[in-house]
DNA sequence: AGAAATTGCGAGAACGTTCTCGCATTTCCT
DNA sequence: AGGAAATGCGAGAACGTTCTCGCAATTTCT
């Protein structure tokens, strides 16, 4: 009734249990005959080797932990998922997920009980930028870690994020020469309660880049009263500063173009466009970052930063098993290049002087 | 250097690796005070439980397994998988997940290796229906299993799905009261290489039954010649035919409205009437299956039909969580039901003729 | 006060593997 | 042919827990 184990094999082939492991592990001095002798046994019997038993001696699980936000917004949680999952088991790893919302008390949560569960290293991507303790090696009992997406200032893991300052700064550009001159910029964050034009503490490290990309794009431009729009990542609260932004007012300070900093805020964009019967381009530009199907879909096609999210998910699992084969190698930073795709939402107001 | 287990504990509190379990897990008897004391040892020489060692033992891990298709242009699996990862976090169970790319092969391999780590339970979405020894009691070692989003025929396993039929069938019903007459329905299916009009046999039991709901709808509102495309699942051969059916032709012919089995196939519809200049729902209209934000954010909103996946998906954590703590509890099958959600794209060409 | 019940704790087994030894037996070399 | 080397296999320990027993010390009951 219970389930055959290695000694019921060692037994239906009338060797030892030792002898047996030989036989279906591969290993060890073993004459051909009895090794395919044991094997044989092994299949009549339906004989099923327990991993669990397997990690307790050999000290690892061949499984690796990733941490993450489900945010069905933007896909490229999605894809970093699936990207590791199938990088891992490509390597012979498995994954436990986690999801943290964005909580920091769920992640703490989620690290220790995949320490506990001895996974064999760790991806994170990890929900503030501002602490670090629970990510620190003996937070962690010296196990891989590698972050993504966001950097934490100050850790000592190997981190992998994108590089979005560049494509910011270049899609600022962009809609400068195609005649932008009141742009909007609408950027998510959790600190602030309510919308506020404001920069404040931005909490993750991404975030920040964007701001500075387009902050860069609009002194480089020289883009006179830009305006900025930090909102919490909250549907209610941007529709109604989108609205706010987007009533008639007089052409002067009517922006014609909105930059937005991820998905979630696109989607706002074009539900407040949509209500207020404004459409994209004639209406209103936009761009924002994180490429998706839909945004390539949906007519004109909207301008997107794209962000390398199938080679950041290869890259994170090669880097971890790297350090999980060799605990002293030195972390590193890396940072992947963005690239602005353009597709039919900045429209065209006039040729750029000059 | 090595991380302390329980017998450091024990050394240090200077009592019995029995006593310091004791004190650890909190059960047995044990006085208050010998009790703290341990556990304060436990803290100071900073002593974590090791899972795996406990699971040994106790002969479960509180992990479960998910298998299932990592798809981004349908949020559905995605859905599935956070509601799934959260609801069994809320129930003390972590969940190791493999994709399979809705390949055969992939899916045996993947619960080989689940139950070769002895998750405690299984939640599968299986590829095809057409076989299902790789689900069988024996295969997966008598541990519990759901599967979702489809049928088996046959299997001896609760199963979680939704019922697509009657909201199809409604919505067919809803374009025919607006006029619609001359209607195109796009199907998605893996076994057939090249488009074609005639209904194959279709690999799985939910596209089946969206056919089936769609059929039933068109019979019941005495729709003449419906334009039928079984295509495979694959961007350039779907838009070839989307091009060849929206193509100019005499009006009796040309189709007003589409419905697509899934949100892959609403995308080809998008980029090809994009590409041809075609707006929706003015120049053709649409209904897709399953919701998306972004079907909801762009004008004028898509109809959809809406399943309930968080519902399915905190159900089938459920379901499977009474199967684990009471092994001899009977299979059940259960389908919830769907909801026709009527946004913009579905033009009204006349009134009704009651 | 003496017997009975209760309490607190330690010794040791068990979960299912892998791996190190050691000991026969066989093969090889001169 | 005789010793050395190689081969094949079994006994037993180890990984880190939990849990059953048994025993001493304490408390409770009559």
């Amino acid at each position: 009734m219970r389930k055959p184990t290695i000694n019921d094999v060692a037994a239906a082939a009338g060797v030892s249990r030792a002898t047996a492991s030989r036989a279906l592990s591969d290993y060890g001095r073993i004459s051909e005959g009895t090794r395919a002798h044991v094997k044989k046994a092994a299949e009549r019997i339906g004989y099923t080797p327990n991993q669990v038993a397997r990690s307790m001696r050999a000290g690892n699980t061949k499984t690796l932990g990733l941490v993450i936000i489900a945010d069905f917004t933007n896909v490229f949680f999605d894809r970093a998922t699936k990207g590791i999952v199938d990088t891992a088991r490509a390597n012979g790893y498995e994954v436990l997920i986690t999801n943290t919302d964005e909580n920091l008390d769920v992640e703490r949560e989620a690290i220790r009980t995949l320490i506990e569960k001895q996974v064999d290293g760790l991806i994170v991507v990890p929900s503030t930028a501002a602490v670090h303790d629970h990510l620190d090696p003996e937070a962690r009992q010296n196990k891989p870690l590698v972050i993504i997406d966001r950097m934490v200032p100050g850790i000592n893991a190997t981190s992998i994020t994108t590089n979005d300052f560049a494509s910011c700064e270049q899609a600022v550009k962009e809609a400068k020469e195609k005649g932008h001159t009141n742009m909007a910029f609408l950027i998510a964050t959790s600190t602030v309660q309510e919308p506020q034009k404001e920069k404040p503490i931005l909490q993750n490290t991404t975030i920040e880049d964007r701001v500075n990309g387009f902050m860069n794009g609009v002194i480089d431009n020289k883009v006179k009263n830009p305006t900025w729009i930090f909102s919490p990542d909250n549907q209610t609260q941007t529709q109604k500063a989108l609205e706010e932004l987007l009533k008639p007012k007089s052409k002067k300070e009517q922006p014609t173009i909105i930059f937005t900093s991820n998905n979630d805020m696109a989607l706002a964009v074009l539900k407040t466009a949509s209500k207020l019967k404004l459409n994209i381009p004639e209406d209103i530009s936009l761009v924002t970052i994180d490429d998706s199907e839909w945004l390539e879909a949906i007519a004109p096609g909207i301008t997107v930063v794209e962000r390398p999210v199938d080679e950041l998910a290869k890259l994170a699992v090669d880097k971890l098993i790297e350090h999980i084969n060799n605990p002293t190698k030195k972390p590193e930073k890396i940072a992947l290049e963005t690239k602005l795709i353009s597709r039919g939402s900045i429209k065209t107001l006039k040729k750029a002087p000059k």
